[in-house]
DNA sequence: CCTACCGATCGGTAGG
DNA sequence: CCTACCGATCGGTAGG
């Protein structure tokens, strides 16, 4: 299964790391300069569920500063701005998402599964990424999106383009096959559209589980044989 | 096709009409009294707009009021919050949606078509109200839930239900006779979501009709006979 | 429905 | 990363 299209390069940052122009203030801790990633990372993880939970709109720096136990000014220590901080959330989002599509993908097993098989090892990545406990990241770049700034969007969409690529030539072999009633472009989008809305009514602790929802899902999807 | 649920009553507005409580100001003009009711649904209009396109967050009520051709404080006149105007949108979405479906299944035709035929109408009224010129009120309801009250937020759950409900008996149909291969209530979700998600892709400048998209997505779904 | 306004909040910054 | 703060904006209201 050769990708048709080749994952970009991971976009810059915030440009330069902010650290460099504030010397000031306590003595960096000489234990470790990971430090500096952790807290960072802290306050990616609670901007995610914030952003989830209530909305980037809705959600206020303090907010993510409290939840991150710093405060109010501290947030903008590490990002530039609030856009800055929900860029950064969606970004490391699809490179999950991406990495776990390679894990897939790269598996020894997988070149040699059935079309059927192999969709039903991209739906059930994919709900993993989406419906795994404390994976906030990708929920917030499916509903948010109309709240970042153009570039970054741009770059968001690159990856995007990249993840959904890859689906299509497991389509393409269902479609040649007679399993896939429509076009691979619409069924991509349709396939795509009903797992990402799980999002809003999945719920583990009513019993389901990923497995069988995603089951069900390529059962419907395509024609048996 | 009996409903397996009959349509809640249409709950109360705002409480009492704000006009009652205001008497002061401008003499109202003589020529007609339904004048309130058009600049009233002129916000709305301009609500749902906004709210689509740029959230209820960040949409200012100044936004609203200056798109209608107001002054800041006149959105207040009409609803008590802006929080009033949200669920005044969402609730006018869903009675159009309600509406729309009845117009379907109240159809002399509709109960001797088969259970494909049936799902293929039952698609198209939403596209319809979702992906129709102007449409913005139940594309709200699906992007701003989690800004909803609570309380809001129940009252619309019940116009929700309905409308789901609906679907089941057609569902239950196909799956009766092999045509649906989930449990109908996975189907339900996977479904309605691969067509509400198309709020977010479908593009009509680009040639894509929304007959031909249901014609797509009921092929997918649904098992050859 | 307009005018004029208030209190609260918010993103962001200077300086250490 | 904290303290202390600013300027702007926002939902909402009194009164006509």
């Amino acid at each position: 299964m050769t990708p048709t299209e080749t994952l970009p390069a991971a976009p810059a940052e915030d440009a330069a790391p902010p650290e460099a122009k504030r010397p000031r203030g306590r003595p960096r801790k000489t234990e470790d300069e990971r430090d500096d990633g952790n807290r960072r990372h802290e306050l990616l993880k609670a901007a995610a569920q914030l952003f989830r939970r209530q909305g980037f709109a809705a959600t206020t720096t303090r907010d993510i500063a409290n939840s991150a136990g710093m405060q109010s000014g501290s947030p903008f220590y590490h990002f530039k701005s609030k856009d800055a901080l929900l860029f950064a959330v969606m970004e490391a989002g699809m490179h999950s998402a991406l990495a776990n599509q390679q894990r897939v993908l790269g598996d020894a097993a997988y070149a040699a599964l059935s079309p059927a098989d192999k969709l039903r090892r991209l739906v059930h990545a994919h709900f993993e990424v989406l419906l795994g406990p404390g994976n906030d990241f990708v929920p917030v770049m499916l509903y948010e999106w109309r709240s970042l700034q153009r570039p970054q969007r741009k770059v968001l969409h690159k990856l995007i383009a990249a993840y959904e690529a890859l689906w299509m030539p497991v389509l393409q072999a269902l479609q040649d096959s007679g399993q896939l009633k429509a076009p691979v472009g619409v069924a991509r989008l349709l396939i795509l559209g009903a797992l990402n809305w799980s999002v809003q009514w999945f719920d583990p602790a009513k019993g389901a589980t990923v497995e069988a929802l995603g089951g069900h899902a390529v059962a419907m999807f395509i024609q048996e044989v």
